[in-house]
DNA sequence: GATGACTTCTCCCCTTGCAGGAGAGTCAAG
DNA sequence: CTTGACTCTCCTGCAAGGGGAGAAGTCATC
């Protein structure tokens, strides 16, 4: 509830209305959004990214350039990243093994 | 200067003096401490492992079963790390694809 | 010894994406 | 009407540093 209150002050999304005692009051979409939203921030999107194609899926108007271009590079970095792990991987994979020949002596 | 200080701060690296007028004054073997750092960082491995890390590495003495599981899995959560991303790459490929058919409509 | 140029010192606030808690208010059920 | 559960706003804090202010140190030159 923490996010959403928090995704609620940074605009990503937006309470159909209040009831008369403030509480936050959604409409079902909301919870479709979020479901978007979370696959997005599972990318490691920013939110000020997310908000943006929030805005355009909502306002319908297709920006698909400008997104695309941010969706590309995103998965850009993302195979950028992956082999990153890969090597890092490997290289821990190294660092136990020669561990493993230690026998109690310096790490 | 600012990673370097912060991690006088922090304690993971210790100035071998200060000077008269308070400069740190490191010995040559912190370099290669930090470069060892940055390995770890880079592996995303949270500075109060590194911390241990770098411990057991100065003292000399082998903590080679539990230094050995912290590394073990992180190179867990790295491998799960992989395949989600991967699956995130191709879910973003989707959506892509999606998006190209759209002809300027709803995005 | 004094000067100028360059570093470094400490201290404080800013970031991102939330999480936790305090104290007060609200909602729905019985 | 009371009770318990939930939510409200506001504040603080986390990692892991980054940026900058203003003071002070250091070094080479004169």
């Amino acid at each position: 509830m923490k996010t959403i209150r928090f995704y609620c002050d940074e605009g990503l999304i937006h309470p159909a209305s209040r009831s008369d005692g403030g509480f936050r009051l959604f409409s079902p979409d909301v919870f479709e959004e979020l479901t978007f939203i979370r696959t997005l921030r599972a990318l490691e999107i920013p939110l000020p990214d997310v908000m943006k194609i929030l805005e355009s899926r909502r306002s319908g108007i297709c920006t698909c350039t400008s997104l695309q271009s941010t969706i590309r590079s995103k998965a850009g970095e993302i195979e950028h990243k992956i082999s990153a792990l890969r090597a890092m991987h490997i290289e821990l994979m190294g660092l136990l093994n020669d561990w493993q020949d230690c026998g109690g002596q310096k790490p």
